[in-house]
DNA sequence: GACGGATTTGGACGATTGTCCTAGTGTTTA
DNA sequence: TAAACACTAGGACAATCGTCCAAATCCGTC
């Protein structure tokens, strides 16, 4: 068990502040505090603000890229690893009722201060759509794969921006089941191979 | 035609730039800026920042009641008044795509900051959830009229925040579509009074 | 033990933040 | 005309922001 460098301590702390307090909103000073280090060493980790938050989007890709890797090899069926997705703000539930969901909080905050590397946060959502558009396709829906994965995502986007405002975790569990009966049709009669 | 009063065009300014850069990034001297006063006016009109925020927040409040209403005298039946609800994402499209949904966009920053108005702005989702139950309640959906009507919007939250991200107005129109799809057997059968 | 590169510290910097005050300009009332 | 009031301008203020630097410290190598 090696102690994770500095480097590494700074991007998972701004990754957890960026999404608890927004991106905007969190100073050197915060993470500074949370990692225990003085305010002056960023520099020689980071020149800018913005180099963290092209760190921390990295390593959110990283890590999604890898939970949909992982998804796959643990899913039998397609149908199966929709659900995989699907069940994340189950596993999530907590956190989303506080903070909302990490993608699209980000990006609609960087979208409003019309920040550079708000493109490469948007590819947060494409590899969600691609892997979803992909699963459908193995539900042999072709033609209307992306419309059913991009559908999905925005209940998903809505499910967990109202369950922060209205505070409810009950809210999800509900959703959570319309949307499990909702792809139940989809999932039968098809060869679910990978 | 009377010239609006200073303190309304404040109001009302903070009220776009809120919606467009953000509560927090938004400050007295762009505030300024756009309605052309001097940045110690403010004082005179507002204590704090805060009260700006109420003030914004007040108006959206009673704007929103106003539609309601309207919509509730142009409606003839529930299902027609629900479709109105509905037709905002595409009456607003140009907007959302830029700047996503006022109301969730505005929750969820407050909700990061642990700003104290936070209840206040979530009254904005309850009087939809509210006035949507209702028209549910008139298709004869007594029993499910508030998942209904939080279904309902939370799909449309998910919608303008994918619609900011990927910067894709025809999907506002595909999504609007479906969910006119969606509403459609519910309208039927039953008595549509108000 | 001495050297050298990697890492950290604490603070300086100019700019900007929200807040607050005083002086001044209008406009209405007596 | 004079007093009272509503409103505005401009700037002071302490705090905080992101950025940047010089000095100190750590640590492995000769």
């Amino acid at each position: 068990m090696t102690t994770p460098s500095t480097r590494e301590q700074i991007i998972e702390a701004a990754d957890q502040l960026f999404y608890q307090q927004g991106f905007d909103h969190t100073s050197f000073a915060h993470i500074a505090e949370a990692v225990n280090i003085s305010r002056g060493n960023f520099y020689y980790h980071f020149k800018t603000k913005d180099e963290i938050l092209d760190a921390v989007i990295n390593r959110r890709l990283a890590n999604t890229r890898a939970m949909l890797e992982q998804w796959e090899i643990d899913g039998a069926t397609a149908a199966e690893r929709i659900r995989s997705f699907i069940d994340i703000l189950i596993m999530n539930r907590s956190k989303i009722k506080r903070y909302g969901c990490p993608v699209g909080s980000l990006c609609t905050e960087l979208a409003k201060l019309g920040h550079p590397s708000q493109s490469e946060a948007n590819r947060l959502f494409t590899l969600f759509r691609v892997w979803l558009r992909r699963q459908f396709e193995h539900l042999g829906r072709k033609q209307d794969a992306d419309e059913l994965a991009m559908h999905l995502l925005a209940l998903s986007q809505g499910i967990a921006t109202l369950a922060s405002a209205f505070n409810d975790e009950k809210f999800i569990k509900q959703e959570v089941s319309r949307l499990h009966a909702w792809l139940s049709p989809y999932a039968g009669n098809t060869h679910n191979t990978r």
